[in-house]
DNA sequence: AAGTGGTCTAGACCACTCA
DNA sequence: GAGTGGTCTAGACCACTTG
């Protein structure tokens, strides 16, 4: 048997997925929802201990539980681990974004855990700081848990805020990183000349199941500014 | 008034730096814990629960909680994020190790929050593998934190295990990366032409209280390796 | 003063491991 | 079957925030 208090965290999470509990609404108080599912107080608090640890909902002592809204610049930039030189995270400003549809090649079908054949969507954007483009990146989505993407006018381009507004709770994502030589569209993207080695960040972000939303390859310049992992 | 759990948790953490419960031993049950620290059950097991999450103990149902060693391999490579072009955790053995001992100079005051005058221990090692040099690090550690290191033959090559050693728990990293090209010397130690751009990791590690342990940097080739970083 | 989350208790019972 | 950690309960009391 799945432990009681998973299965209450599960189905508050869910409650959060589909917009049942609204993105900085107070939920109601422990006691209360415990009652609700007719478990004990201790089983409530620990399945809200996890859903806090999952950044889906924030307490406060003498003040309650409140619904995270995954569009907050904290939780937008958690997955952007490119700091200016100050130490800032640098999200930068989205130039000349693309999308197209198309089937999953093999590499993206290994990436995403999609079957041969599934529908993606492929975004490639540019971002810049100051005028001065820093990152070229190239994103792919199954299109199976983003119904209309291309056509919605919405495009935002941070998974974090994109996932909430399609109903998708994000969990962990990796980064794998290593050195490449920029290719002729990327060079032109950054305004740097061909065969100039640059820094690629290979990610994918999961969402709290473990299935894969979004695989992003991007390449980028460190030359101003750096990347900062943190190591629990 | 500071929580129970937590003093009970630094209380049991205690015992375990200063080697008083070794490496791989079982500790007592939660249950006999409890009372000897004249607290709940509830708290005790609290207090290892959050032991767990600082590596420090593992704990198996229906068998017991036992002390980590942290000479394991997973936990000596908990700071390495270099990876094989498999996958694998990339160590690689250590040549020509050096150390000196000497008056920490300005950066590395702030780095490793020490007061001017104060020693460190200067650290400098070729990592290969294969006899292909891929790494070529520089650490430095505060010598009030290591007495007599210098001296000592014991030399090992991980934090990890070397803190275990000194009666030090740690706790998080952080890890800079950036670009820089070879030096003289780093280009000599990795067989590669002055002037090259190589990788640049600069990381410090940290206590379980948060003070710095060791500050490093690693000038690498990811031509063939890369690194991986983890998101919650 | 009322309401919230945070701590703490003192159990019971379950799931797992091992002799 | 004995012993362990894992789950779950039903409270009490504390610390904090707000009206």
């Amino acid at each position: 048997m799945r432990p009681l208090y998973l299965q209450v965290r599960d189905a508050l999470a869910e409650r959060i997925a589909k917009g049942e509990w609204k993105p900085g609404a107070a939920i109601a108080n422990e006691g209360d929802l415990a009652r609700e599912f007719g478990v004990s107080s201790g089983t409530m608090r620990k399945a809200l201990d996890l859903l806090e640890g999952q950044h889906l909902v924030t307490r406060r002592q003498g003040r309650g539980t409140f619904v995270n809204d995954q569009s907050s610049e904290d939780l937008v930039l958690r997955f952007t681990n490119i700091r200016a030189p100050n130490g800032d995270r640098l999200e930068g400003e989205v130039r000349s974004p693309k999308i197209t549809e198309g089937a999953a090649n093999g590499a993206e079908c290994a990436r995403l855990c999609l079957a041969p054949g599934d529908k993606v969507y492929r975004i490639g954007r540019i971002r810049q700081k100051d005028n001065k483009p820093f990152m070229f990146e190239g994103a792919c989505l199954p299109a199976a848990l983003f119904p209309g993407l291309k056509e919605k006018s919405t495009l935002t381009h941070s998974i974090v805020s994109l996932a909430q507004k399609y109903g998708i709770l994000l969990g962990k994502a990796e980064e794998r990183i290593s050195v490449g030589t920029t290719s002729p569209d990327v060079a032109a993207a950054l305004s740097m000349a061909p065969g100039i080695p640059v820094t690629v960040l290979d990610r994918v972000v999961r969402a709290i199941d473990g299935r894969p939303v979004e695989w992003r390859v991007a390449w980028c310049d460190l030359a101003d500014n750096h990347y900062v992992a943190l190591m629990a």
